[in-house]
RNA sequence: CGGGGCGUAGCGCAGCCUGGUAGCGCACCCGGUUCGGGACCGGGUGGUCGGAGGUUCAAAUCCUCUCGCCCCGACCA
């Protein structure tokens, strides 16, 4: 056998198979691209095989992880997959995350409890801990690239939202928060360049960061319009967040100027729901408010929102300060406040409930509420005089062409794929894991920490996602599994098959990535396929073109074809790469 | 977790309702004609019909259980 360097390959002796038809279980179309173009094979749910064609794109990608992490200062490790559970035990995460179903966990043959790591804060403090004593060795950033596990809900788009899945983990460890904000911005920057060289469209969005305590946490997102993620963004100023985590400013009211009437009730037989009360009266959404009841660890909460906006759970939890948030069954509403669902009234709430505003109910006169008791409404309530609120709070959901809460233009909401995060950890894991060191003073501290991750697959995925076409896929050079398809157009003739060679040979002598279609097939089945394969540069080596002693240059991407003499092939296709990695 | 659907050749599917020894297209192998955008003709290879149990003279088909997979949803009053 002989020995062939990676960057190059017949495809004769290559293990390719690409398919005509559409797995019947890929939807997204990353998904069905990558099974077609013969890269991924599905071997269970949320778990798949890259073929040698899947692993070198998916390896571009990690490789470029690595380039921009080793650049910014970032030292790689290797954390184990198989944790023990006395591991995550020391973080408390253990019991959370087996509740939430999410850990893989196993039993040895001694009884003792492991898990496959979806993350690893726990290994890598426990590490930094044991080396770390002093101020003077800060700042540390570690990180790893390798495969993680999660149990997820629902496996789905391929390489998307797997179970089993390549992330690139990274964590920082500073004195301080001045610190951290350092590392952080260099892990953004880091970030910034990786997606830059993938070739990615993206946007950077505050997220939330929740329960865990964080400072700051932001989103890498790549806009697609499969995106599982909606994310909210201004046009204008360029504010993006992620749907839990952003603001608007001040909506236009529909009460304004009026005048405060009195509240008076009025029959609304059956009709619970904002939509059916709002058919009923002949009113707006807007000019109702919606009481949510909701359940919560510390009792049961009403939610006042405008009737045409919805509730974002997230900022609802965070504002009542609660982990556990869930709206109350139908049986527990009747109770909790006096009425059935429906009809729910904010001036007719028992004492004791807990009652939180949306803003948007500010100032609302002469609204509609539910009586609190069956088959009843009110007209004319006024939210400051009528209702007792015990917190304000901003707990709507955004909506497209609401107002910018910086610059007050329209907001959009567009689809993106959460590609990377950056966290603000702050002590969590290092109070938890005593992972602490001695500041200038001789004060034991715990080192302040922030969390990163890319996910490398989905990466990749979302590359797909942003570059194809009808016929295939269209890799960004700084992804693509080779450079450069040679295609023959008859491996049968002698002069075809000569130029093929020559060529093919003096490509892989520069160390040009070629990958050469030398197959007996027609020519109509490898043009299908190397549009398929989406390489940036193809050549046709054949034909018409030969006899005048040339050979097409074909650039993927726009479809142009050139004429080069085929003495002069290789330096032109040289040439032609670097304008594609130019652009 | 709730709802729906699907497991039949490597891939995509039909057959099931109304039981009677398993079929189509693609791919694959052989021969021939073709050869610049997924060729054509002829001849072939390939399937314990997801698994277990049951009914029956006879089960892909009917019944029971089970495993796997896919899609939608997870309550905004």
């Amino acid at each position: 056998m002989r020995y062939l360097p990676e960057f190059q390959m017949r495809w004769s002796r290559f293990f390719l198979q690409t398919v005509r038809e559409v797995p019947a279980d890929a939807d997204a179309v990353s998904h069905i691209l990558l099974t077609r173009a013969g890269m991924l094979r599905r071997v269970s749910a949320g778990v798949y095989s890259l073929t040698p064609l899947g692993l070198k794109a998916h390896r571009k990608a990690e490789a470029i992880v690595r380039e921009e992490m080793n650049r910014a200062g970032a030292l790689e490790v290797e954390l184990p997959i198989l944790q023990p559970r006395e591991l995550w035990e020391e973080s408390g995460r253990w019991s959370r995350y087996a509740a939430e179903e999410i850990l893989f966990h196993l039993t040895d043959r001694k009884g003792g409890e492991y898990c496959l790591a979806p993350t690893a804060e726990e290994a890598v403090t426990s590490m930094v801990r044991a080396g770390v004593t002093s101020y003077r060795q800060l700042p540390v950033t570690l990180y790893q690239i390798r495969t993680k596990f999660r149990d997820e809900i629902r496996p789905r788009f391929g390489l998307m939202r797997g179970r089993e899945f390549l992330m690139y983990d990274g964590y920082s460890f500073d004195a301080d928060t001045e610190g951290l904000d350092r590392s952080y911005r260099a892990q953004e920057a880091a970030y910034r360049r990786i997606f830059e060289r993938c070739g990615l469209d993206f946007t950077v969005v505050d997220a939330d960061s929740g329960a865990i305590g964080g400072s700051a946490s932001q989103e890498f997102m790549v806009l697609a319009s499969t995106g599982e993620d909606a994310v909210v963004r201004c046009p204008a100023c360029g504010y993006g967040a992620n749907l839990e985590k952003a603001r608007t400013g001040p909506r236009p009211v529909p009460w304004e100027d009026e005048t405060i009437t009195g509240m008076q009730e009025v029959e609304t037989p059956g009709r619970g729901g904002i939509e059916s009360v709002v058919e009923f009266l002949g009113i707006t959404a807007s000019r109702m408010i919606k009481c949510l009841v909701y359940e919560t660890e510390k009792g049961c909460v009403v939610a006042l929102l405008r009737g045409d906006l919805d509730a974002n759970e997230v900022a609802l939890k965070n504002a009542l300060g609660v982990d556990h948030l869930a709206l109350a069954s139908e049986e527990k509403v009747e109770p909790a406040t006096g009425a059935p669902v429906g009809f729910v009234g904010p001036h007719a709430l028992p004492e004791g409930i807990r009652v939180i505003a949306d803003e948007s109910v500010r100032g609302a006169v002469n609204a509609v509420t539910g009586a609190g008791r069956r088959d009843w409404h009110v007209r004319g309530f006024a939210t400051e005089r009528d209702a007792r609120v015990d917190d304000w709070a901003e707990i709507a959901q955004a909506r497209a062409g609401d107002p910018c809460p910086r610059c007050g233009k329209p907001l959009e909401i567009a689809r993106g794929i959460e590609v990377g995060h950056i966290f603000k950890l702050g002590t969590k894991y290092s109070t938890a894991l005593k992972c602490e060191f001695t500041d200038e003073k001789g004060d034991t501290k715990p080192a302040v920490m922030g969390t990163y991750g890319i996910g490398v697959g989905r990466t990749m995925a979302a590359a797909i996602e942003q570059h194809h076409d009808a016929d295939g896929i269209v890799w960004p050079l700084a992804l693509a599994p080779f450079a450069v398809e040679i295609v023959s157009l008859n491996s049968a003739d002698e002069a075809t098959r000569q130029a093929g060679d020559a060529l093919y040979e003096a490509l892989a002598a520069s160390g040009t990535e070629v990958f050469y279609d030398d197959r007996d097939e027609r020519p109509g089945v490898k043009f299908k396929d190397a549009d398929l394969l989406g390489f940036p540069l193809r050549v046709n080596v054949g034909g018409r073109a030969l006899k005048d002693g040339n050979l097409e240059l074909v650039t993927r991407h726009d479809r142009k074809v050139r004429l080069v003499p085929k003495d002069g092939a290789a330096e032109a296709v040289r040439k032609a790469l670097e304008e594609l990695a130019a652009r």
